[in-house]
DNA sequence: ATGGTGGATTTTCCA
């Protein structure tokens, strides 16, 4: 089973890009953010050909997130539920078969110490918050999209430069370290333990030639699924030619889902 | 310190 995550930086602008690369990988879920488009707008004729049922969380011009499924979603959620600020469309959920996937676009926060930057903690606050009640729901859970936050500085091309900027400060990072503090793992870096790997590099100074980006986008996952996942892999193809996205798509390889009654023989049988 | 590029919508905002 594929599932991948990718800020396509505007669907439609993308769809030369988005088109080909699902016909050649033909992931089950994929991920998407920055849709800037209202849900009418979507592009969904030429994805329904490729075979994907797709739920959109949009809006005009900035934000917008969408799961695109070979198989149906259930039980989908738009936003933080009962949030009375619902005016950016950032997160959306749905269960594929056994997984509950939760796709989030967080906000960029622009500068420490703005009026973004304490936006973007009081949301990283709320999707705590709705990550936690979703995960006494739903023990076998993906939070996954562009967190807009580096880990620590193997994410970063230039430590030095970058220290307590955007997209690295303590704060930032300590949002970060809440969300896994739940119980859930960075799978790139549980497979891959240097650093010197990318999934955002800046149009503006050329980073994607000169290799100099930062990784933030990330799959966390709670227990049951670290336990099914093979590997994580960013799609630097993806980045590279005509009209590419600020961002490389990251991939997670999970283990087949067992057949329902054999998940329960295996419970039942494993003890002497 | 600034600007560089890219997308959507517009003469600027956001990333």
């Amino acid at each position: 089973m594929l599932i991948a995550t990718w800020n396509v930086n505007s669907v439609r602008a993308r769809l030369p890009r988005l088109l080909p690369w699902l016909e050649t990988l033909r992931p089950d879920v994929v991920c998407l953010q920055e849709l800037k488009c209202r849900d009418e707008d979507f592009p969904a004729g030429p994805l329904e050909e490729l075979g994907y049922n797709i739920l959109s969380y949009g809006q005009k011009t900035y934000n917008g997130v969408a799961l695109l499924s070979l198989e149906r979603a259930e039980d989908p959620i738009r936003g933080f539920p009962g949030d009375p600020d619902a005016s950016q469309k950032r997160v959306i959920t749905a269960t594929f078969g056994d997984l509950r996937i939760l796709n989030a676009y967080v906000v960029n926060g622009r500068e420490v110490g703005c009026a973004a930057y304490q936006h973007k903690l009081d949301w990283l606050a709320k999707l705590r918050e709705f990550v936690a009640a979703q995960l006494s729901e739903y023990p076998r859970l993906v939070l996954t999209g562009d967190f807009n936050i580096t880990f620590d500085d193997r994410d970063v091309y230039d430590p030095e430069a970058w220290r307590e900027k955007i997209l690295c400060s303590t704060p930032e990072r300590a949002a970060l370290a809440d969300l896994t503090g739940l119980g859930l793992t960075d799978l790139f870096r549980y497979f891959h333990d240097e650093g010197g790997h990318y999934s955002w590099f800046d149009f503006r100074t050329r980073g994607f030639q000169r290799k100099l980006g930062l990784r933030i986008d990330h799959f966390l996952a709670s227990g049951p699924v670290l336990e099914a996942s093979r590997d994580v892999r960013i799609d630097l193809v993806a980045r590279d030619g005509e009209k590419p996205s600020d961002h490389a798509p990251v991939l997670l390889e999970l283990l087949e889902q067992s057949e329902p009654s054999e998940r329960g023989m295996t419970a039942e049988t494993d003890t002497p």
